[in-house]
DNA sequence: CACTCAATGTGGACACTGTTCACATCGAGA
DNA sequence: TCTCGATGTGAACAGTGTCCACATTGAGTG
């Protein structure tokens, strides 16, 4: 119907078509809104079509989730590659490693309705089977681990301090992102909203590498 | 219909029924879970019934996630309360943040579904006024905010570092949270969880307060 | 005491969703 | 040329939120 091609009864490559569509429509509602008959509705052809690509919603809300995630890892990984190459390598690793967080948070506050997605977690049936880590991990979370690793080889991070690193830093910046778009913080003015991104990412990096010395209050 | 009253026309309190109805549906299935139909049938009346107490089903997840948001402040309130009382009253006050985040992480693990309630966010269509912060300002928040006072108050944590170490010890620990409920986290044995947890906490209490200095690596 | 009437609960209907069943149509390969 | 697996269709069912008109109640008023 659309494009060049003439209608045909079979449509060529519905699958992908119709992850797009979701995709379209996770943008402005979440995972919520990708809902089987609206996407096909959109394609141009008959509820049931969908079947023949995904077991479920749930599977075809699973598919659009990985394309955000996808997402999300290529908006960090721009920001990454745009650090100033005229830093010393240890200053140069750490400023990468804030670039994730900030990318991270910028994401989520941009395309909330991707990064909703992008997290939708929900068992069709089918994850019976026991799931590996490795099976899961998503790209973002990769990319945040060769952050920490470069740091160590480039002596910003003490070896020592590397485990668990990755999961402090996600955190931190996983959770300000879900509050900055659910929580409270989604009604403060932009420019509030980045100073507390500012604080929070670099508090992250000081928890993890460890912190200039605070001087001990005498009470 | 329950207990010893005779079943009326008129339920004595349809709404704290459905509330309490609703926190059940929500305990095992999240916000989804709470539906308008179910929770009537289970209290035993008809559909539109609570039409008259919720302007929408969304008016009744807001409600249930009120309940769940008072429990999660339970949660910690317990857990602050029990800090040893042997402990110099620096140390103290931050073992009791260490206790607020444990106790969070706690509860979002036990009651994944309650604690995926008390963020339901969407707006109803009513709340196209100004909402300001306070207005929305939950317990769990309210607590945190005192405990850091608190270190301030006990020399544990310098006035200079105290603005905005709420926002970056909430999102330490509630994005650990959501990460070990919806993330990749949440097929690992329960020990491992644990020292995630720990290793999270701490980090986000160091960054916050500025931690030992580590030792420059000389390359 | 009888009566009114606002508050509360009911029944029926509509639009929308996911999902299943039987059937229709295509097009690649024998 | 013909078959047959892959793909798309139509009709149907159960379940949901929500609106409408109507029924019932009980507290307060004359």
């Amino acid at each position: 119907m659309t494009s060049s091609a003439v209608r045909t009864y079979h449509h060529g490559d519905l699958r992908r078509a119709l992850i797009d569509e979701g995709l379209t429509l996770a943008r402005t509602g979440g995972p919520a809104a990708v809902t089987l008959r609206e996407a096909t509705r959109a394609v141009g052809v008959s509820p049931n079509a969908a079947y023949r690509h995904f077991a479920d919603r749930v599977a075809l809300v699973h598919a659009v989730a990985h394309e955000a995630q996808r997402a999300l890892a290529d908006a960090i990984l721009t920001r990454v590659a745009a650090t100033p190459g005229d830093l010393p390598p240890r200053d140069a690793s750490i400023e990468r490693l804030r670039r994730v967080g900030f990318a991270y948070i910028a994401f989520a506050r941009a395309e909330p309705g991707w990064f909703e997605t992008a997290f939708f977690t929900q068992d069709s049936e089918a994850s019976a089977g026991i799931v590996t880590l490795d099976d899961e991990i998503v790209a973002p979370f990769r990319l945040l681990m060769e952050t920490l690793d470069a740091m160590v080889d480039a002596g910003a991070l003490a070896a020592g301090r590397r485990p668990f690193a990755e999961w402090a830093c996600w955190s931190a910046v996983h959770g300000f992102a879900d509050i900055a778009v659910h929580g409270p913080v989604r009604w403060q003015p932009a420019a509030v909203v980045d100073a507390l991104a500012a604080a929070v990412v670099e508090s992250a990096i000081t928890g993890v590498i460890g912190a200039p010395a605070p001087a001990p209050a005498t009470s």
